[in-house]
DNA sequence: CGCTCATTTGACGCATGTCAACGCGCGTGG
DNA sequence: CCACGCGCGTTGACATGCGTCAAATGAGCG
């Protein structure tokens, strides 16, 4: 299953400067002496689609910081049942929430770039600095909304609502990034989406359809999706 | 619904000394002089039954530390569909997870005590109080691992295993605090444990029934909770 | 162009939700 | 002290939405 043999850890100089995400990142509040410190401790590893990052159980040694590329967070049930606890994209933390262990598995979707920090040294590190301590407070703070809100679509909302809503936040993060609000790319399967909206393929496959029968959206091969109607699509999240 | 007009609004002087949970919320890593200067912005309030803390969407104006009781936190969709997402005991803190407003609703189920801070004076105290905001930190990783489990459980488990799931964490919970592991008190009624396990109040009925003609647990009244074999809740919690 | 895997579509059954009636405990008032 | 009503929980009958299983279609890629 987890791959780790074969990634490509690059040497890192001076690489922070570039960072694709250093402006989003948690690290972006650190000036330029701390963030030299912080990169000290830190190395770029890359990761190809369906690698493991880390898994569910282990020992948690690193925190990861995503700069390029999809993940997705796993949990497993026996009787492979799986439930996807979030997506993460460019700018999110990894490996943050545990119990002494890693309390699920990161995935690579797409082919990937991490910062990699040994954890200890990264919270040694945060005692000295308190500006990132704080954003990454609010980081946690704003996951734990997200997670109360998947919550909210999980335990209460119908597969059409569901659909729905997923597909309205990844519009809603398209217009944030500055792409359009309209048109969004599903790096991930349909299983993935089953799974973390709490469904079977087949039902989702299904809501898709009827989302495009009812010309609320367009879709341009499996991948690519045109919202028609933004508004309709906001109703649908919710409906009565 | 929310009456915060008749609540009782009970000065301060030296009490965090003599605090229920002094030893197990976030403040237990300050100092005596530290204290005093959290303790001088705080408030003790308390509500009964029923009453509203905060409603989802607010303002969210303060932060709060329950001291005494049980709430529960609640987010609502058209319908009266309703989504408990998380139970809060002595110890825990209120209103942290925000997007500029409230995220969810917290409600007493029992008469409560909080400690009540002014939102900005804290995290302006907090800046001079790195231990605590490590401690936040912490408690706020803990509570995003726990919203994943109820992730797994609200979107891949079978009633039966959601009930047993529950029950056996209420367990770990009352062993940790010291009291017998074997033996719970439901402070929330069935409706409550439905929202918070995403099935119907039938369903959770059906299920204890289930579980009791299964001599698993024994039920003393309706709140009162024998578990007669742990081992075998357990299991049942990730049945195949 | 053809293979493979992902996705879609269809038929069917069951688990869980819905609706309704009943029971029980508790507080209130006669 | 008992009668009554109300809220909460349980139980039963029934319906249906979604999962399961199976087959067809289509997309991506060598």
């Amino acid at each position: 299953m987890n791959q780790h043999s074969n990634v490509r850890i690059i040497p890192r100089a001076g690489l922070c400067e570039t960072c694709k995400v250093r402006e989003i990142a948690a690290c972006s509040v650190l000036d330029k002496d701390e963030l030299a410190r912080l990169e000290a401790v830190s190395k770029t590893r890359t990761f190809e689609p369906g690698q493991a990052i880390f898994d569910e159980g282990e020992d948690p040694r690193f925190i990861y910081n995503l700069t390029e590329g999809t993940i997705r967070l796993v949990k497993l049930l026996p009787n492979g049942r799986r439930q996807i606890v979030g997506f993460n994209f460019p700018g999110d933390m990894m490996g943050l929430a545990t119990h002494g262990f890693y309390t699920c598995s990161a995935e690579a979707i797409t082919p990937i770039k991490v910062c990699q920090f040994p954890r200890q040294q990264l919270l040694d590190l945060l005692e000295t600095f308190p500006s990132m301590k704080t954003r990454l407070l609010n980081i946690a703070a704003d996951e734990l909304s997200e997670a109360q809100e998947q919550m909210l679509l999980l335990g209460r909302k119908s597969p059409i609502e569901k659909v729905a809503s997923f597909l309205y936040r990844l519009c809603q993060e398209s217009g944030r990034t500055g792409d359009s609000e309209n048109e969004i790319d599903l790096v991930m399967g349909r299983s993935d989406i089953a799974d973390y909206l709490g469904l079977t393929i087949e039902t989702v496959s299904r809501t898709f359809t009827k989302l495009r029968n009812d010309e609320v959206i367009t879709l341009e091969g499996n991948h690519h999706v045109i919202v028609n109607d933004m508004d309709h699509l906001e109703d649908i999240t919710e409906e009565v």
